[in-house]
This record gives C-alpha cells, sequence and structure tokens, in this order.
DNA sequence: CTGAAAGCGCTAACAT
DNA sequence: ATGTTAGCGCTTTCAG
C-alpha cells in the first residue's frame, strides 16, 4: 500500500536504520544524511506505521476508556477531559461504551486487551473485581479507576469524597430548615455512600431518614420524574429531595412542576455532579460538584506515570465535592 | 511479556499455523487437533496480538471519529450511536476531540494514518477541503463525513437538510404570526444554510429579515445569552428568535428572563438539534430535531461498506429534520 | 556515522 | 490435515 521505510531508504541511498534514527531521532546519524532522509520523507509524505513500531517497540500510545454512556453530559464531560490530557501526553484514546451492561464491559476487557493498548481507565458501575483482576490486572494491564473504587484490590484511582458529598447535601437542606427529606438514589456502590453521609449529617442533627422516602432507580430524567412522583404523592411528603445526580434531580424537578408544586418554594431539590445541565433547568439547579476536569487529568497522569514505570506504588486520589448553591433549595 | 502463538503451538504440539487456523476458523482443522488447540488456548487466556494481525492481514478493525466536544451532548449522542454501530460491525473507535481547533484536526488527520485506522469519520467545522484531501483521501484512507459537506469532493457523508430545517422553523414562527424575527447564528457553514432556508420562508410570504437581527458566534449557552440579550435589548425587538442549534436557543431564553421576558408570551424561541437539553429548559424547547442516533449508524455502515470494498460508489445520504412543538413558542 | 540482521507476533501461500 | 516459510514495517543490537 502506503510507502514504508524501505521505500525511503533505498531513495535516499542509506538504510533503513539509518531511517529508523533520524525519524525517532536516535543514535548518531551526520547533519547531511539526516537533511538528505528528512527530504525524501517530506516528499513522500511518509509517515511511519505505528502499528509495527508498536509491535516492536514497548507502548502502542493508546487507551482505553471505559464509560457507560457517552450521551450522559457528565460521562461526556469526563471524557473530553482524559483525550484532552492523554493527547497532551502522546497518547490517543480508544472509546468502549458499555452502556450499563456487565457483559459488554467484559467483553472490552478482552478487546483492549488483544489490541494491546498501554493501560485502560474504567468508569463504569458494573466493575466486578473478579472480572477485572482475570481480564486486566492478571494479564499485567495497567488499570485506573475513575469516579468509582474497588477497596479490596490495589489499582489506581481518583474519585471524590461521597460519603463528605451527600452530609453536604444534608446540612444544606438541614441549615434551610428542612426537617423530612426523600432521596431518589441511583442503584450503585458509590450513590449508596453519599445516603451514608446524608445520614450522617441528619443523626448529627437528631434527625431521621423515613425509609419509606429512599427510592431506588435507574440513573435517567424520566426514571427520576416517576420516583419523584410517587415520593411526591404519599401522604407525608418529604419538604426536600436529595437526588444522587442530576439528571435524577432534573426528573424530579419535572415532576413537582407536573404535581403543581413550586421548587423551591414548595419542595427544595438538590442533585449531585454540577453538569451544565445543573445551569439550564429552571430553576437551576443547587447540586454537588464534582471537578469532572480535574478528575479525568488526573486519572490519565496515574495512568500514565504507572505505565511508564516512573512510579511504581499504586495511588488513590480523593477529590472533594463543593456545594453548589443555585436556586432549586430554599427555606422551609 | 505475555504469552503468544509459540507458546501455544509449542504446548499443543502443533506448528503455529494450525493455531491461526483454529483461531480464525480458517483451512481445515480435525476436531481432535482444535480441541485440544483450543484447551490450552482457553489455560493460558491466550489472545491474538492484533497490532501483528493488523499488521499482516488487511484491517486493524479500528475507526478514528474526529469530533469537536464530547461535553456537547448533541456530539456525545452522535459518539455513542457511532461507537455502538461500530462495535457491532466489529471496529473499535478512536476518539479525537478538535475542541474546534482547526490545526488539532488536521494533526489527528496523521496521527490516525499512522495508527493505520481503516477508516474516519469526521463530525467538525473545520473540515477544510485542502487538508482533508492531502492527509485523508490522497493517501487513500477512507473518509466519512457527518452533519456536515463538503460538496466539491466525493465523499461519503449523512446529513441533514439544514435548508429544510431552515425553512420548518421559519414557518413554524410564520404560522404562529411572527413578523420580526431574529437569528443567532453559528459560524459554520451548515448553520448559513439554516439561514438560507429560513430566509426562503420568510420570501415567501413577502417578509423581509432584518440583517441586523442576524448575530454570528460560537456555540455555546453563555455566547447564545449575550447575543439573545443583544437582540432583545435594541429599539424594534424580535418577537421570535431562532438560533441555530439548542445550546444557544438556551441561552436564549436565559437571556429573555433575564430581560424580563417571558418565553413564549414576550419572545419565542426555536432551537435546532433536539437534543436531550430542549425537554429539560423551562419551558421546553420548540426545536428542529435532527435524527442522530440514525445518523451515527449510517455513517457508520457507510465507511464500513467503503472499506470492505462491498460498494464501490459514494454515497451522500441527506436525511429530513422535524419539527417538534415544545412550550418555547407561541401565538404573536 | 552507517549498515546488516535478528526479531516483534501473526497470516497466507505453498508443500507435504 | 498439518507444517514450512516468507513476509508485514519497524527497532535495535552489534559490527564495521
Amino acid at each position: 500500500m502506503g510507502i514504508n521505510i524501505f521505500d525511503i531508504a533505498k531513495e535516499a541511498e542509506v538504510s533503513i536504520a539509518t531511517v529508523s534514527k533520524v525519524v525517532n531521532n536516535t543514535g548518531r546519524i551526520s547533519d547531511k544524511t539526516r537533511k538528505k532522509v528528512l527530504e525524501i520523507i517530506e516528499k513522500h509524505n511518509y509517515t511511519p506505521n505505528s502499528l509495527a513500531t508498536a509491535l516492536t517497540g514497548k507502548f502502542s500510545y493508546t487507551l482505553g476508556l471505559i464509560i457507560p454512556n457517552l450521551a450522559n453530559p457528565f460521562f461526556g464531560e469526563i471524557a473530553k477531559s482524559v483525550e484532552d490530557r492523554a493527547r497532551e501526553l502522546g497518547f490517543s484514546v480508544m472509546i468502549c461504551s458499555t452502556d450499563y451492561d456487565a457483559d459488554r464491559e467484559a467483553s472490552y476487557f478482552t478487546l483492549l486487551q488483544k489490541k494491546r493498548v498501554d493501560g485502560v481507565i474504567i468508569l463504569s458501575g458494573f466493575e466486578d473485581q473478579h472480572t477485572i483482576t482475570r481480564n486486566l490486572v492478571k494479564p499485567n494491564m495497567p488499570v485506573a479507576l475513575i469516579a468509582r473504587d474497588i477497596p479490596t484490590i490495589s489499582i489506581n484511582s481518583v474519585s471524590i469524597d461521597d460519603f463528605v458529598g451527600g452530609y453536604e447535601a444534608a446540612k444544606h437542606l438541614i441549615g434551610l430548615g428542612h426537617r423530612r427529606m426523600g432521596l431518589i438514589v441511583e442503584n450503585i456502590r458509590c450513590a449508596k455512600e453519599r445516603v451514608r453521609g446524608f445520614n450522617q449529617a441528619l443523626e448529627e442533627h437528631d434527625l431521621q431518614l423515613d425509609e419509606s422516602l429512599v427510592l431506588l432507580g435507574e440513573a435517567t430524567v424520566p426514571n427520576g420524574k416517576k420516583l419523584a412522583l410517587q415520593l411526591l404523592s404519599g401522604d407525608e411528603p418529604p419538604t426536600a429531595i436529595f437526588a444522587t445526580n442530576d439528571l435524577l434531580a432534573i426528573g424530579t424537578i419535572q415532576a413537582a412542576n407536573e404535581h403543581g408544586l413550586k421548587v423551591p418554594q414548595d419542595v427544595s431539590v438538590i442533585g449531585f455532579d454540577n453538569t451544565m445541565l445543573a445551569t439550564i433547568t429552571d430553576p437551576p439547579l443547587t447540586t454537588i460538584a464534582q471537578p469532572m476536569e480535574q478528575m479525568g487529568r488526573q486519572i490519565v497522569d496515574l495512568l500514565v506515570q504507572e505505565l511508564k514505570g516512573d512510579v511504581t506504588h499504586k495511588q488513590r486520589i480523593v477529590l472533594l465535592p463543593e456545594l453548589v448553591v443555585r436556586k432549586s433549595t430554599g427555606l422551609r
């Protein structure tokens, strides 16, 4: 097909070794030879085949990113920052959308293995420790977890302190005078952690969570709406609702509107993530912010350090979430 | 590093050719041998190195996707459907975020070339015909354009009829009794096409666009807000605003609110794209829908057909946009 | 400073 | 039905 290192070598009347050296700036090459080779390369627009390079050399300079759903802005923003940082460091990223399907996730593990990516970043709900261990850790593939955490294996990760996030949410609501809270919770580990934090704040104020006001479900706007409607139609509806992500919170606002309730006058709503969505709802959403941009950058740094062998010990970076007060929460 | 085809061959006491054949289901292999080889493969969890395969074989089974910004839900949704369809067809996708930077876009062209992807899908604003031709078409790399179009080169593409989209938007507004319209326009070719369609409808009703009410700018919410504010503060503000995408339209709604105007009572707003954002604003946004899911699938199909040589002639698929009426537009 | 040659892991004729 | 062998395009000793 294309032109290769032999073609260049022949036309420049040197050996392929020489061409390789000028391309990679290795070894010693006379300025004259270098110039000549460069000229021919330029002339033919030659680009080394990185498959061949990767086959020989150490790295493929490709990372895998496993993510549930790019259409969700939270994941989109993280994917963007991962790609940005990877690019800065000379890596490409292969995107793998699991659509919250555990089998699909597992099949990506072996695919990325085959493709000989240098490392993989996992941002998913279904990381099954066994699958990860078997498919990635055991074959010696560098792995890093983002926004999720598996305490039981030694692995690089960056996440936020979900507990603190939930705690802050509750504190904010309590400060506004709310006593009876409803919760809409995504069915994944980190969301549970947020609930635990929420509860902690409640307890510190001698408040008790009514378990019947804690609803679990998949993280979509319509689902948030459905669950919130359920909460609001009860006998003794909550005066404030904490949804464990922005999508669910938005559904909650919609439910309130539909139910003839004003946010925040009749019911306060607080979300989690602080995606761009939080700024465009009406009222704008009070939420707990995750530093998505920073998380993406850091996880890439961690992974690249590991695979380059710069750092031998694993790290678990925990960032702190921050309350962002907008207009969806108000005094009881 | 890992275990390779030789290791398997040795342990199974066969040649590497045999192993290759059972892995790829080619040639004839006795059931007995096949079973034995499969066992060893299973035992060692062997996965063929696809770099090596790609080096020898025809395909790398990898596609490149060039896209401005994953954090924008419009692009996120398309990226998702591209990845989904690619996966169904056995291809991985390498994601390339240009951040609306033409240089970065160009550098991705050569990167993907090096990585020997089998084809590239471009969804970007900056496709410079010359750059594409030089870096991709000339080196014989299959290329497909999505949601954008370059009429002057023969290339596979799927897009919507932007002209019709704009036309529909205007018709809707005119039908509601609006006569004085403002436009907020992203500075890219397809947006201009939407404006042309808009104008066409106007002309058919003997209406004239006031050029001073046509504002150009980058497609972000804050920018939409800024421009809309400008429009609304004029001497003779428009009664309806057409923004060429949802982000700009959302900014427009925010501007109206800030300016003390009610949407749609005081000013109607219509957007373009129909991302999930359109459903969560208040009021929900009337907009022109692009079938993002379908576009993503089709472009992958087109590209894969081309690179497999199934189809020799290029296609330009044009889908029709659809008006989705929500609550942001109303009678004059 | 430059080149010859041995791989990297795999596929695909071509033999046997 | 199975094995031998010549590449694929490149990097990297090791000689000269």
